[in-house]
DNA sequence: AACGAAGTCAACCGCTAATTT
DNA sequence: GAAATTAGCGGTTGACTTCGT
């Protein structure tokens, strides 16, 4: 069958794994104009790249102070606790892991965590009748359903536009409250 | 050594939210 | 205020690597 001609030929974009050259071009790029407008960078950069792909690349992989392998357990930790409290929310966890991409947590989760939370689950007593569902529940279900003290926004209550705001410490001893007595509040009053 | 299965991770896709015109 | 454009997010895919037989 012959391709149909629609109007002008679109111009075929590159996909897939970037080159060396690629990589180069959109960094200098980005270091004298800055990463905005990303369409307007693919084409200005010479990158035979939609934006989209460029914005991608520059945020999990060329990035200035991106950490690369070897979660440490400190850092495992803390994606188990925020994944607790945040679901599947992985740009709001990787906020709080400087050097970390969403992308990047989110695999880790997928191909690490996600196993052993099931291991660990099946060897609890399957009667944990308050198990949480991590994802899309706690937080967001709170938000959506609201609570008798009012919709609770956990955007709200973490300012996770201000990096460091909180500092790790506090999140982390807000993340440490005992499971149970945790879920009792949830239950009494509070979907946290 | 060869092969298939399983694991990993970079990149793409589709969608929504935010911003600009 | 509406439409168009851009940015950002999370889910998914697929190429590559590692492991087990």
């Amino acid at each position: 069958m012959a391709p149909k001609n629609d109007g002008p030929a679109k111009k075929v974009m590159n996909k897939g794994a970037w080159t060396a050259e690629e990589d180069q071009k959109l960094s200098q790029y980005i270091e004298i104009h800055g990463a905005k407008r990303w369409k307007t960078i693919a084409l200005k950069a010479g990158l035979n790249r939609c934006g989209k792909s460029c914005r991608l690349r520059w945020l999990n992989y060329l990035r200035p102070n991106i950490k690369r392998g070897n979660i440490s357990d400190a850092e495992e930790d803390l994606i188990l606790r925020l994944h607790k409290l945040l679901g599947n929310r992985w740009s709001l966890i990787a906020g709080r892991l400087p050097g970390r991409t969403d992308n990047e947590i989110k695999n880790y989760w997928n191909s690490h965590l996600s196993k052993k939370i099931n291991q660990n689950e099946k060897t609890r007593e399957p009667s944990s009748a308050h198990e949480i569902t991590p994802q899309k529940t706690d937080m967001e279900g709170a938000k959506v359903s609201g609570t008798s003290e009012g919709n609770f926004d956990v955007n709200e209550f973490f300012d996770f536009t201000v990096e460091g705001s909180y500092g790790l410490d506090w999140v982390n001893k807000f993340l440490e409250l005992d499971e149970d007595s945790w879920l009792t509040k949830k239950g009494e009053h509070c979907v946290i």
